[in-house]
DNA sequence: AAAGTCGGTATTGGATACAATCATGATTTC
DNA sequence: GAAATCATGATTGTATCCAATACCGACTTT
């Protein structure tokens, strides 16, 4: 998607970061010591500092001043708030992008599925999934709203990473993907609602009773 | 609120930063140099580039990878966003908090309208103004709530500057916020949500149409 | 013996020096 | 003469070193 060419170090490191944890090496509220984190990497600190950063920002690590950073743990709450905002953004941003969407949306929004059902690592498995709405999203063109709401799948990856719904999610997430892909074939708006709105809520009482 | 303790200097930075640009003596698309605001600021430019960056998550600067960071410019598209995610997001947070309200929480509220009513500068009128709303809907305890309506707030705070909408604003501000408040203390849960939105829409009313 | 204080160590935050990247303008080539 | 290329300067990103702060244990004092 995005040349690697800009390939600031910070970034790459917090893509591997973010992989990490994602993937369940990091755990939540394990602490991330700069030192050791920097050399397993073989960066120096600086940039992992900005990594560090940026994932606070995102909200997958917690980092007090002085203090350190760890791995961010989300409790129920932060979870139900999640899914609320999800909610409602979401099918906000999918109703403005149906009038617009092509057929090229369409097709990525496909293979992002087609490349999920044979992924087995768990954080390229929920980059897919974020491929698959955004592509839908997309089209809306609305740059303020898609970021509230990448921001919030982001955050979302961490709550199934920790609720270990993920690995009976992948198989019913995958047919839930499929029906709302065709309704937005068909020019479906309110089937494609009405199917995106199941599927939130779906996962995240997946993620409820998974969780603990 | 916060101990002043800890006061790494990327935050007191960031906090100096975001005043000028909410002052507009930073003006959006201006280019920020590192080295002059660095020395500027007497400070190096590791905690600066620290600053920026967080003024980038928060979304009031954009950050291009080896070409540096240029104060925010929001389109009106950004602007309707924006405020189309507060219209759903600060209602949910109001509803969730009212019932657990306290007289501390609208004693706060209440301080803080007073303090913005002889209030001049505008960075300190947007800050009143969060205290505001945040006193409000805090009592909610929903943290992920609460922490993307703070983000979209601060980005609306800077549409505010670019709008220039500043200027009429506050004295209209004013009044709807009182209305609000008071139906907040009656336990007028019908009155307080349509206040609030109320607000909401004319404040955005207001940027659209001083904007350009 | 308990509580508070003081010092040592580990870890983070910041400053400076260096490398990588981008932009601008001159120069060369067709 | 126009376009492409290369070199030079400016600016950002990174590494290394130093300072500030927090954590922890021993010691003193009551």
């Amino acid at each position: 998607m995005i040349s690697d060419t800009n390939k600031t170090q910070s970034e790459t490191i917090a893509v591997r970061i973010r992989t990490l944890i994602l993937n369940g090496a990091l755990r939540p509220g394990q602490p991330l010591r700069q030192e050791a984190l920097s050399e397993q990497l073989s960066v120096s600190r600086t940039p992992l500092r900005h990594a560090l950063q940026s994932l606070a920002e995102e909200g997958l690590v917690e980092t007090i001043g002085y203090k350190g950073a760890r791995v961010a743990e989300l409790d129920r709450g932060m979870v139900d708030d999640l899914f609320e905002m999800r909610l409602v953004l979401e099918p906000l941003a999918l109703r403005s992008a149906l009038p617009q969407i092509t057929k090229l949306d369409l097709a990525r929004a496909e293979m992002a599925l087609d490349a999920a059902d044979s992924e087995e690592e768990l954080s390229r498995l929920s980059a897919l999934n974020w491929d698959f709405h955004h592509a839908l999203y997309r089209p809306s063109n609305r740059q303020m709203l898609l970021r509230t709401i990448e921001q919030l799948n982001k955050a979302s990856a961490l709550a199934e990473v920790i609720a270990s719904s993920i690995v009976v999610r992948p198989k019913k997430s995958a047919s839930e993907h499929r029906k709302l892909l065709q309704a937005c074939r068909n020019g479906d708006e309110a089937g494609a609602i009405a199917a995106l709105g199941e599927h939130l809520q779906l996962a995240h009482h997946d993620i409820r009773t998974g969780k603990d």
